[in-house]
DNA sequence: ACGACTTTGTGCGCACGTTCACAAGCGCCT
DNA sequence: AGGCGCTTGTGAACGTGCGCACAAAGTCGT
């Protein structure tokens, strides 16, 4: 199924899925010249607890200096090892709609090794198209790419209706990691990743505790039950 | 404190989290003429376990009928309810860029709710522009529209560089609900929620399960023992 | 009316994640 | 050299979430 039973020996999800903030925040440090920087300080900088970063990092190794803290640049060297930032990605994106051409010009992508190789409609009025000095391909040459060049992550940014056409025929042609910004679930084999990008999930989120802070407000000081902060 | 076996109206965060994903599978099958449901199907169609289903559902009210499953227009309602999709909720998103265009021609947000009622940028040759039916305003133009229309909710689009001050100035303006596309740390007072949508952080995750996954074809099928490789 | 069948709602144990608090370790200063 | 101050790494307590398994509660057929 979608869900992800076993991280292998070692470094549990919640983890992972910090890591690439604790890169981001250490490149940003890097670029600002400093050399060392302290659990607390490099916390703050992410926005979490430190000693859940220190806990998080420790998964890694013993890469700090008590007493000091840890070097910025040999940080960012071992979190962008782990995270399998020393190899290229290449990514092909499927759908250049009003999403997909947003993504293919996208810069975020190359700045941590992601490629994109392979861009891919239906429409005919898109395909043939020059997006981000990329030709828009028709999808029926995915199955003919694969054989040529391995794609390592799909990204499916078409409507919802046909996302999971979409997902089966990149998954037939190889492609282990979907990036999915359809509304819709995925179904994909064992052995393959989904993870989605939902935007109309996180605004209901947000309206959900919206609601909750009206409804507070108006019962105000009165309530003496904790307040919730979305996380 | 004691703990409680009923807790008055808390609903867990990671039971909200899943609430629109049913929302939008109930919405499929009421598209689809389907008046009733069970917590079996609509797990599978929601893409998790029906325990789960049930479990979160419970936390709303006891909406099901036992040996029949749920009706599926009333819980649409009460979902909806819940997460306060009954009422509009005024979206203005900062930074018409790239993706600042896709989000303001997104048909998704309407259906829920979410009316996007002004655009924002700095840049001299988009404000004035006309995206998605709307003008382009100049930021400068926030505090003022603040006072006019409330806005329940922030979508910061614009550069990392700039986010935590366009983020900033939503909060001045009464924003208490901020959706981040930047890829930075925004830092907000209590009271002010805020998700972040990081297609960066997303790509490294898949990237270090992809890289997992490589190694694991590798040393996989003579791995019996859990060799455990130095480094 | 009643039993067989279906499905909900939930108690319970377990695993995971978070946070506190502190000993161990390191550099620096005297 | 040795003490001092600082910071890491981690044991332990705590909280949250997940999923099994089952009793309760409803429907349906006869
Ligand atoms: N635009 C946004 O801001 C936004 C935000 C969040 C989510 N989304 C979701 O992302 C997806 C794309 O959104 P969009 O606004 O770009 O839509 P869009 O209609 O502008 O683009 C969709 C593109 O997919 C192509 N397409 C359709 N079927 C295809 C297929 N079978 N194979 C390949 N290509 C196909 C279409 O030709 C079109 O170019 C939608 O599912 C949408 O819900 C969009
Ligand atoms: N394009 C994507 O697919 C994509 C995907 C994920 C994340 N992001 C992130 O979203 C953000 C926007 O991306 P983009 O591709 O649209 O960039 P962009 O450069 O195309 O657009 C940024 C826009 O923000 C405006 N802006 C800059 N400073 C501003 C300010 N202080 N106030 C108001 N507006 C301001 C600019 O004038 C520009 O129009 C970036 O942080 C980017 O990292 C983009």
């Amino acid at each position: 199924m979608t869900h992800d039973p076993v991280t292998p020996r070692g470094i549990p999800d919640a983890t992972v899925a910090r890591l690439p903030v604790y890169l981001r925040a250490l490149s940003a440090l890097a670029d600002r010249g400093i050399a060392s920087v302290s659990s607390e300080e490099l916390a703050t900088a992410a926005g979490v607890n430190s000693a859940k970063l220190r806990k998080d990092l420790s998964h890694l190794g013993s890469y700090g200096v008590r007493g000091v803290g840890y070097d910025v640049e040999f940080l960012v060297h071992q979190i962008g090892r782990e995270l399998g930032l020393t190899q290229d990605w290449p990514v092909a994106i499927v759908g250049i709609g009003n999403l997909g051409h947003a993504l293919a010009g996208y810069a975020g992508f190359a700045s941590k090794g992601f490629r994109v190789v392979a861009l891919f409609d239906v429409d005919s009025t898109v395909v043939g198209d020059v997006v981000a000095g990329l030709r828009v391909r028709p999808l029926a040459d995915l199955a003919a790419l694969a054989g040529t060049e391995q794609i390592a992550i799909g990204v499916v940014a078409t409507p919802a209706a046909n996302a999971q056409d979409v997902c089966d025929r990149l998954v037939a042609a190889g492609v282990r990691s979907v990036l999915n910004f359809a509304p819709c679930v995925l179904s994909v084999p064992d052995g393959v990743d989904v993870r989605k990008v939902d935007l109309s999930t996180e605004l209901q989120i947000l309206a959900f505790h919206e609601q909750r802070k009206a409804v507070r407000d108006l019962v105000g000081p009165l309530d003496e039950l904790g307040a919730r902060v979305a996380r």
